[in-house]
Formats: structure tokens, C-alpha cells, sequence
DNA sequence: GACTTTGTTTGACAGTTGTCAAGAAAACTC
DNA sequence: GAGTTTTCTTGACAACTGTCAAACAAAGTC
């Protein structure tokens, strides 16, 4: 099955586009779902806020959790890699936490909506088994992230990280949510406490 | 008015009497709302889980979000205390911190669907602005809670915290949700992980 | 250009939800 | 113990949910 597929781009091309009409769909979904949350939003919510009926939601994926289990996945490709860059340019410690922190107070700032989303559907994967598996492999792809800063931190200072992964990230993720549940009350003053909480941290995470 | 209620015990009682049902609903509420969650806890299905019927719900509450206010209002009197009698007994560094971390595992474990709701409820209050100002007192009050703890681990170790109040309760509050996620999907493993993490951290929250 | 496949719309379904109101039952008052 | 107030039950309502299926349009195939 998988090989004449391959050998005949006009099917090939006809699956792309089922991917591109999932991913449209997915995007406007998480559009909606960042602004209402997982509970306050239903399938035809979605199907209003797109250029499709709710038919069509139906007809490009199973059922709700399907289609949840969808928008979180695609949302995973977009996020993790976000301080990749910061890492691997950045030549001194301070260099390379400046750039994290400004990342990481930008997303807080322009994605809020997404980090809400993620903090909600974590919460929600307490409850709804089937969001485990999708939650669980993000929260490692997260944790890998965290990882990754924090040993090019040690590096940059000639140290070594004085936590193993896991604490880390639970750390670091312990703040930035703090943040993202503080923006919503108080969005001016936020990002400055974010920054100065995990200026205060970073240094207490690599040996002295 | 309130001085004839106060000149009045059988209308004192009354009063009173009011307000053990609302305890009773309420406590009969945490009970379903820490099983299934927020979004999928009905009004319906939290009067079948009690002794009573769904209109003595609405009889005691204006509406849904106002008995939710008053479950997590309720809640907060009971757990923000949790580790009072530790921190005053505690003579040693050493004997605070196994305390606490028993203390902690022990709720961890027995009191899982509380933790739970609480998460739930704090990601919701992101989208739910009526929320907002019970989840922000409980907030404060844990922050205190920990703060007290952190206080006196400095004052028996001879040093003093090296975060500021908002920090060691975001750090340390990441790493118990952390365990609380992770306790749904391995409950054998995870206690002893939040303990052997949360050593790796304690010392790091104060100056050396 | 007929025919098949694929994609979309529309409307319906059964179930659930929060809310409310009318009236029964119980408690209380005098 | 009649009358009043409080408490509770029951049934109803309108709105909303996920799901599905039948009719319809478009694209692709031979």
C-alpha cells in the first residue's frame, strides 16, 4: 500500500492535501482554544471561528479528542526548538541568558494564548487519560530544551549543572507558569518579575 | 439587622444550619470535582454523588460558579496549614526538611484528587476570570506557607534564604505539580522522586 | 461526457447542561 | 393546631454538546 502510494504523486499530493486541510483546521482550532481553553470549546466553536462548517471537522478527524490530540502535536513542533538558536550563537554566559530570557519573555508576552493553552491541557491530562501519551512526550521534549540551556550555561561559566533534568525543567517551568498565570492579571509587571526571578535562579542551577 | 440575628440564637443556628449544608454540599462537590475535574463536573453529577438532590444545590448556591467559589474557598482552610506544626517543632535543619518532604509526599499521595482540582482550577481561572480572585488568595497563602518554611530551614541552618517569597514558592510549587502530573502515570516511582529532587533544591534557596 | 471518488453542506439525533419555578413536605411560630 | 416560613422535590425549559448521515458539489478518471 505504502509503496504504490509512493509511486503515484498525483495520490501523494491528494494525501499533502488532507495534511494542509488538518493543519489549517489545527490552526484555527488552537486559535480558539487558546483564547477559550480546553472546557469552553466545542467543535462548532471551532468550525465558526474557521472558513469551514462543523461537518467538515468531522469529516478530517475521528472525533474530539482526535482532534485535540492533533492540535496539541502540531503545536510540539513549534515550540520546543524556540531557544535553539539563542544556544548555539550565544558566545558568553551572559550572552546566552539575555537571549534566553528575552525569548522567554517575548513567547510569554506574544503566545499567551498558547502557553495558557498548554498549562490548561497538562491540567486537563490529569483527568482525560487519552491526553497523556501527547502530554507526557511534550513535557520531554520541553524538559530536552531546558537541558540543552542549562548545559551551554555550564559550559560558558565553566561549571556543571548541580540539578539533573527533570528538576530543572520542573524549576524553570515552576516560574515561567507563575508567569503565565500572573500575565493575565497583571500583564505590565509580569515580564520583568519573570526575568528577574530566573536571573536570581540560574546561577544557583550550575556548581559554584 | 445583624444585632437581632446576633440577640437571636435559634435564627444564629439557623444560620448555622444553613451554612453546615453549604459545607456538606461543598465537601460532597470537592469530592466529584477532584475525580473528574472542573469541565466535566456537573451540577447533576455532584448532587447524584451527595445525599441530595439537584435543586438543594441551587437552593444554597446562586449558580455553578458561585458553589465552585466557595469549594475552593473551603479548601483553602485546610490546606495552607498543612505543615504548621513541622516548622514549630522542628529543632535541626535536617529534622525540618525530613518533615516536610514526609509531610509533602504524604498529601502527594493521600490527598491526589485535591492537588489535582487545584491545578485544574488555577489553569481555568486563565480563562475564567471569576475564579481569579479565590485562585490568587490561595496562591498567596501557599506562597506564605512556603515561605515560612523556608525561613525557618535558614534560621536552623544559621543562614537565610537567597530567593525572595515568589520565587521558592514558584520553584518548589513546579516541582510538586510536577509530581502531582507524574503521580497519575507512576504513582510507585514518583514520591520518592519528589523528595530526592526537592533535596537537590532545599540548600540551593538559601545563602551558602 | 458519463461515472466514480472525494470533499462539503446541512439538518437532524439523542444526550447533557445550567437554570428556574411550582408545589409538596417539613420545621417553626404563636 | 392553624398559619407561616423554610427546605426540598420534581419536572420542565432552552441552549448546547458530539456525532452522524443523507443530499449535494467538485474533482478526478476512463
Amino acid at each position: 500500500m505504502a509503496s504504490t502510494a509512493a509511486e503515484r504523486p498525483a495520490r501523494v499530493s491528494g494525501i499533502d492535501k488532507i495534511e494542509r486541510r488538518r493543519v489549517a483546521l489545527a490552526e484555527s482550532a488552537l486559535k480558539t482554544l487558546g483564547e477559550l481553553g480546553y472546557a469552553r470549546t466545542s467543535l462548532r466553536e471551532i468550525a465558526n471561528n474557521s472558513e469551514f462548517t462543523h461537518g467538515v471537522v468531522h469529516y478530517y478527524f475521528r472525533d474530539k479528542i482526535d482532534l485535540i490530540s492533533y492540535c496539541v502535536r502540531y503545536y510540539k513542533t513549534k515550540c520546543a526548538r524556540r531557544y535553539d538558536e539563542v544556544v548555539e550563537t550565544a558566545t558568553s554566559a551572559e550572552e546566552l541568558a539575555t537571549g534566553f530570557l528575552g525569548k522567554m519573555t517575548q513567547t510569554l508576552v506574544e503566545e499567551t494564548p498558547m502557553h495558557k493553552l498548554w498549562y490548561d491541557l497538562r491540567a486537563q491530562s490529569m483527568f482525560e487519560e487519552q491526553l497523556r501519551p501527547d502530554v507526557e512526550e511534550i513535557d520531554k521534549l520541553l524538559e530536552a530544551m531546558i537541558w540543552r540551556i542549562l548545559s551551554r550555561y555550564a559550559d560558558l561559566t565553566g561549571t556543571s549543572p548541580s540539578v539533573d533534568a527533570p528538576t530543572a525543567y520542573a524549576l524553570v517551568d515552576g516560574l515561567f507558569e507563575q508567569a503565565v498565570v500572573g500575565y493575565a492579571a497583571n500583564p505590565d509587571r509580569t515580564p520583568a518579575l519573570l526575568t528577574d526571578r530566573l536571573m536570581q535562579v540560574l546561577p544557583k542551577l550550575v556548581t559554584a
